[in-house]
DNA sequence: AATTTTAACCGTCAGCGCGG
DNA sequence: CCGCGCTGACGGTTAAAATT
């Protein structure tokens, strides 16, 4: 099923296609950033490793499901025109704000040059090197924001509990209902078992307080410290990802306006332009 | 109405960079 | 060097929309 794979595909290219439009944006050159961007395209679930081309998703609107495909020519102040594929992001019924802004979600630069596509094949680590080098979320969001006026900062993290230390008692423990917007992954069977434990202590089960170190002695409580250990990875993991996805989550958004707003000022250079071109070349009849 | 498709969301793992 | 945080990738679930 292509599901995945496309979800994917998208999902791996985001971050780095949005950037290079930003960064294109800033010093006008698109070429390298394309190119760049092609190592990207390599690696999908399904197999299908060329790049999806404007011909392939220029049906805008004609997707089903909760977003439809959809390709947004954005003009840069340099001129230059860079096709972006993105998304139309069906609203939440209860939640439309900007229908402009709304129907931009970046995902992906389109590449229309095939020469790029050919020996894609740049090999995993690579790959990897260039896509994790990137900075955070939050370092590259407050750097834009210190640039451009408007552009909101990303909290910087408080320590959760002030006065608290960080003890492994005082740490949060996962409810045993999970709350989504959409109601997702309430107590039901189907969780996992570490979701719907019941609270029933400050301590998330099976992290159990910590012997001291020196006091291990029998393997079962090296294996109980074991355990102990890695529950409390996941855990912090697991909030560490929600976190990380809501910053990302910001820095779309973020991004979205941006180019919402870049949109609306091409658009008046434009005019502007043609003004003036009217005005210095005046019609000679 | 039943089935399929799609998007959104989640937890986990792996790997990297950074600070101590 | 080690521990930790961050984030891409992956596989799974669910709800909603589209299709049959």
């Amino acid at each position: 099923m292509s599901k995945c794979g496309r979800k994917k595909y998208i999902k791996t290219n985001l971050r780095q296609m949005t950037m290079e439009t930003i960064e294109s944006q800033q010093d006008g050159s698109v070429t390298d950033s394309v190119a760049e961007s092609e190592s990207a395209h390599t690696q999908t679930q399904t197999g299908q490793n060329s790049v999806p081309t404007l011909a392939q998703v220029s049906v805008a609107g004609s997707g089903t499901g909760r977003g439809s495909p959809t390709v947004t020519l954005v003009q840069l102040p340099s001129g230059q025109t860079v096709h972006v594929q993105g998304v139309i992001q069906t609203p939440q019924p209860s939640v439309i704000q900007s229908p402009q802004i709304q129907t931009v979600q970046v995902a992906t630069i389109a590449e229309t040059d095939e020469s790029a596509e050919s020996e894609g094949v740049i090999d995993s680590h690579k790959r990897r090197e260039i896509l994790s080098r990137r900075p955070s979320y939050r370092k590259i969001l407050n750097e834009l924001s210190s640039d451009v006026p408007g552009v909101p900062k990303i909290e910087e993290e408080k320590p959760e509990e002030e006065g608290t230390p960080p003890n492994i008692a005082t740490m949060a423990v996962p409810t045993s209902i999970y709350q989504t917007s959409t109601g997702q992954y309430t107590a039901t069977g189907d969780m996992p078992t570490y979701q719907i434990r019941a609270p029933t202590t400050a301590l998330p089960q099976g992290v159990v307080m910590a012997a001291s170190p020196g006091s291990l002695h029998s393997p079962q409580q090296l294996a109980e410290e074991a355990t102990r250990k890695r529950e409390l990875r996941l855990m912090k993991n697991r909030e560490a990802a929600k976190e990380c996805r809501r910053r990302k989550k910001e820095y779309v958004k973020c991004l979205e306006s941006r180019v919402a707003v870049l949109e609306v000022q091409n658009k008046k250079l434009i005019e502007e332009l043609e003004t003036l071109k009217d005005i210095c070349s005046p019609k000679t009849d």
